[in-house]
DNA sequence: TTGACTTATATCCATTTTGCATCTTAGTTA
DNA sequence: TAACTAAGATGCAAAATGGATATAAGTCAA
């Protein structure tokens, strides 16, 4: 049977179809470390349980649209403000069981916001938290993550995430880890004007290991996306770094 | 609305879900060169182009599990030799109107395969093609790529695709060349034993540049992945090169 | 049997990249 | 004005890379 004999056979309402859905791992920065948002489930399956924010992909919309209303209608972005998020399809998640109710195939996006951004759509929305990222293995390999309420600063008890959504937010972590290094990741975590010591921080943070400082400055400035703005950071008590923009020359 | 609210609200005959396939890219080498398989449509829409075989997803398979299906139905492959095939996935499709039939979301796979078993696979199904990749632009960034027929060894007019079928094998390139050099998509191309020079030649045929043949040569062995079978190649009218044998250290 | 021929394999060297230690500079604060 | 802190610069050794060249191991023809 090829392909059109199978399309022209085919009844919409006769054979059931696989739900689709995307699920959004939204990313940023709280006091330097990656964090993520999460809403905790109220009801049956998996209740208790935090899970990423997702909706179902309507017919008239496509799957980057779906991933664009998660972001304002969950995330409490402004229609303009989401234009400003990093976005990338990351994975799509099929296994059989992997909700409980029905077959639901879900996209999983990656979405990243600077620190403003990311505590603005924390303060905006009620039934969202964020959870700090644990990244306990090192190296690009995969490996469980684990997430942490934000009131819990020692770490002791890891949130129990619902569904797949564990393994969704490991590949965005590793996802993150492969492309630190020679894409614009980084930048989108970070606000307008940066300094090196910034960057180097959330690389640090993201990569779970420290990196020589005069071998990152090198290899960033080396890049020539970064441009300097001639101001300097405010607030410090000792000499202020120079402030940096990014920006990717043609 | 919460999540579960709209679950609770949703009805499954009532809200149309977007339908869902696998499409899948079945890469391999004719004589050195990158190719794929296609099958040419005989139905409109889009007759007389050139598809990658795919095939909707039921319910009650994986995502993973229909590429896998696809792969023996459609490719005409044998269950175990399914397994020894690289599979993985590459992206998620979802314009809008990227069939003009209904919505349908596809999940794109690229399957590499051996030389020897990309034949046996052009030669037992009768609505497989294979058709030459040409890989028009260097280093990894993205481009139109073109597929040419095995009868128009002059490129002189390279094949109409269906639907966004272009944009899946360009993307298929791009993730091969990206991956090329610290995974080991390249020995999926390869039979069990291979020289050197037929590693070298999958690279510069997938990178689509000349590279230099002592660095490759010292970066592949000081990789660690190849083990030296002890036996050498046949059939040469000069020294015959070692035969190697891909075997990632544990 | 031998020498020409072809490609595999090894060696060598200059250049670039990287890791790392140390020094200097520019601010704040006492 | 001196102590202090982190930014930013410099220097150097080790490692990785590019590329030319030499040697080795086969086939083949005379």
């Amino acid at each position: 049977m090829t392909e059109d004999d199978f399309l022209r056979a085919y009844d919409p309402a006769a054979f059931p179809r696989p739900a689709l859905t995307v699920d959004l791992v939204l990313m940023g920065l709280r006091a330097g470390r990656p964090a993520v948002l999460l809403t905790q489930r109220t009801q049956h399956p998996h209740a208790g349980r935090w899970a990423l924010p997702g909706s179902f992909v309507r017919p008239d919309e496509t799957l980057d649209g779906a991933a664009e209303r998660v972001l304002r209608e969950k995330a409490g972005f402004a229609p303009a403000a989401v234009a400003d998020t990093h976005r990338e399809q990351l994975y799509t998640f099929g296994a059989l069981d992997r909700d409980p109710r029905m077959r639901i195939v879900t996209v999983a996006y990656l979405a990243l916001m600077p620190e403003a951004a990311f505590a603005r759509a924390l303060a905006q929305e009620a039934g969202l938290s964020a959870a700090l990222l644990a990244v306990p293995w090192a190296g690009e390999a995969g490996g469980p993550v684990a997430a942490f309420a934000a009131g819990d600063p020692d770490r002791a008890t890891p949130l129990r995430l619902a569904f797949d959504h564990a393994a969704i937010l490991a590949l965005a972590v590793q996802r993150m880890r492969g492309k630190l290094d020679y894409s614009d990741v980084a930048f989108a975590l970070l606000p307008e004007a940066f300094t090196l010591r910034q960057l180097q921080d959330v690389h640090e943070a993201i990569l779970g290991t420290a990196l020589n400082k005069p071998a990152f400055r090198r290899r960033m400035l080396d890049r020539g996306w970064l441009v300097p703005t001639g101001a300097r950071e405010a607030g410090t008590s000792f000499r202020p770094a120079e402030l940096y923009r990014f920006q990717k020359p043609l």
